[in-house]
Order: structure tokens, then sequence, then C-alpha cells
DNA sequence: CCCGCTCGTAGTCCTTTTGA
DNA sequence: TCAAAAGGACTACGAGCGGG
């Protein structure tokens, strides 16, 4: 059993109140006294009972994420910027990965039978869970998704590739090929918008759409080696940086040359790409303002759980790396 | 006498368990 | 079935004490 505050103020000769003072870094407390109990704590190997404390205080300070498994760079910036989002805003941050939705339906119901502060989502709820949510009046944000009834921060993929199809455009490339997605997804809309703007119409035979899956630097790889004995092309548009890494291996195996051959544009501007991949082009994710903008969305749904739902609409930003 | 520091008492929080 | 108790952490309030 472990030990309570109770059990360290009799071993301390002391009052449970002048525990919890000491545990809180209250200023209403001796400094000598204070050291007398955290040793006494350790010795007894004191852990604090955050059910509790959440009882006592009527809430918790814990601010919860909701996140599908990824083992890629980008999902690690992501949560970085999350957490310290979550640590500067005064909160503690707990985060759980799901693999599928079965898994995401049983952490939800054990995140929100602890009764966190808030909740960052990472992925859209059916009517179930929405009305689970409902139910425990948790405050929620959806975090790059979007579920009815729950504020959002989102991206705008669509103009993001149009920016980039347009930039190799007005670069000379005349046979951009969409590496890693569909023709009806965000990215492939501005694709496809891009294309078409130019007078151009949409070669299908440019337009590969690859499962998400563990490795994408396998598939950016393998697609464009298998395209290169037979495709045409000058231009990728890469669904992520992962996948034009792979394509950029490819193109340099086979005697290509980037930028000067083919023109190649990542997605995600992960940190790792100036120093392995310097000639990528990437379509730059604002991750520290999302994680920014969610925290304070939280906050102030918190303060007015009544306010209007609000999906905050973030743009990318083309960073361009190539000189040609 | 007043003020600030330190500490204790009593009561609160809400859900689950226990007992009538 | 329903009321009461239990569980642990925490704080509002107030008391004791010493120094100025």
């Amino acid at each position: 059993m472990n030990p309570s505050v109770i059990d360290i103020a009799r071993h301390c000769k002391v009052s449970p109140s002048t525990v919890c003072r000491a545990l809180n870094a209250r200023r209403d407390i001796n400094a000598a006294t204070r050291q007398r109990i955290l040793t006494a704590c350790d010795k007894l190997g004191y852990v604090k009972d955050t059910g509790a404390s959440n009882l006592r205080l009527r809430c918790s300070q814990v601010i919860a994420c909701l996140m599908p498994d990824q083992t890629n760079e980008l999902f690690i910036e992501k949560l970085y910027f999350i957490k310290q989002a979550v640590l500067t805003a005064g909160y503690h941050w707990r985060l759980y990965s799901f693999q599928d939705q079965a898994e995401a339906t049983v952490l939800l119901r054990e995140i929100l039978s602890a009764r966190p502060r808030g909740l960052i989502l990472g992925l859209s709820l059916d009517r179930g869970l929405r009305n689970l949510l409902r139910g425990t009046r948790v405050p929620a944000v959806c975090y790059d998704c979007r579920t009815p009834g729950v504020d959002a921060v989102t991206l705008d993929r669509q103009q993001g590739a149009y920016e980039a199809a347009r930039h190799m455009l007005s670069k000379g490339r005349r046979r951009i090929l969409l590496l890693g997605s569909a023709p009806d997804s965000d990215r492939g809309r501005g694709y496809v918008k891009a294309i078409t703007e130019a007078g151009l119409s949409v070669n299908h035979g440019l337009v590969v759409a690859t499962p998400f899956g563990k490795n994408l630097f396998e598939y950016g790889y393998t697609l464009v080696k298998a395209l290169l004995g037979g495709t045409a092309f000058d231009g990728i548009l890469a669904v992520n940086d992962a996948c034009a890494i792979g394509a950029i291996r490819a193109l340099k195996e086979a005697g290509r040359q980037v930028p000067r051959h083919v023109s190649v544009i990542g997605f995600d501007n992960i940190m790792v790409t100036p120093f392995t991949t310097p000639a990528l082009t990437t379509i730059s994710q604002p991750k520290e303002e999302m994680a920014a903008r969610c925290v304070e969305l939280l906050l102030r749904r918190l303060a007015d759980p009544n306010a209007a739902r609000r999906n905050v609409r973030l743009k990318t930003a083309l960073c361009v790396r190539e000189s040609a």
C-alpha cells in the first residue's frame, strides 16, 4: 500500500496540510520543514494519488493527445510541438497512440474516464464516439482532421500543392508526376487545378497514389525506379519529404540530376531535409503554429464551453531550395 | 498592537463500495 | 434500493508565535 500524505504527516509529526504545502511548493511553509517532508516522501516511497488530487481540485491538469501510430519524422516533430504548446500553457501532457479504430475507441474511453482537462484528437470521431465525448464535456480539438461539433485546426494542403505545381510549371516543367496522392485528395485537387489552369490536361499516367505505409522512403524509391523505364516526367510532386527523398535516390541512381533534369518537391519540411537533401524544395507545414492554435482553441473552449465552433485553417509555405 | 510567517483544523470534492 | 461511508489531496480560514 502506497503511503498517503497522512502517513507522511505522521512520520514527520506535522499535519497533512503541511505535507501538501511541501509537496506543492507553497510559500507558506518553512524551508527546513519542507525539506524534511520531501526527504520522508523519498524514504517512504510516496507517490501522489492523482485521482484523489483531481477529485479535490475538481479537474485534472492533463491535456491528453490521442494520435494515430506513425513512425515518420513528421509525426515526431508534430508531437514535439504539441507537447511544447501544452507545457507552455501550464498543463501536463499525456500521449495515447492507436493503430486502428478499435484501439482508438478503447483508448478514448480510457482517456475520458480519467477526466482530462482537454483533449487533442488526431482522428475524426464517428457518431458513437462523438456522443461519448459530448457526455463527458471534456473540451476537445481536432488536430489536422475534422469532427462535427468539435473545434479543429486544419491545413490547406490543396493550396500548398497548387502553389508547388505552379512553381514547377513556372520553371518550364510540363510533365509533373504526382507521387503518392490520388487526384481527388487535397493535394491532388491542388495539382489538378494548377495543371488545368496552365492549359494542360491531366495525364493519368503521371498520377500514382500510394497508401500511407511505414516506409515512404521505400515507396518513393521503388515507384520512381519502376516508372523511369517507361514514363517520361520532368517534375515530381511527392506526397511528403520521405517519399521525395526516396524518389531523388532513384533518380540519382538512374543518372538523372535534381533539379537539372527533374524538379522534385516534397511535403512537410521535416527537419532532416535541408541536411540530407538540400536540393529538395518542400511545402512546409506550420507545425509549431498548428500546435499553438490547438492549445489556444482548447483554452478558449475551457473559458467558454458554449463558444461557437471554430475551424482554424492554416496555410502551407513553399520552401524553395532548388536552383532550377 | 500590528504584521507576517508558519502550521493545524475542518470541510470539500465525486465516485464507488458497503451496509441496512 | 438507497443512504451512508470511504478514499486521498487539497484549501479556506484561523490560531499561535515572534519581531518591530
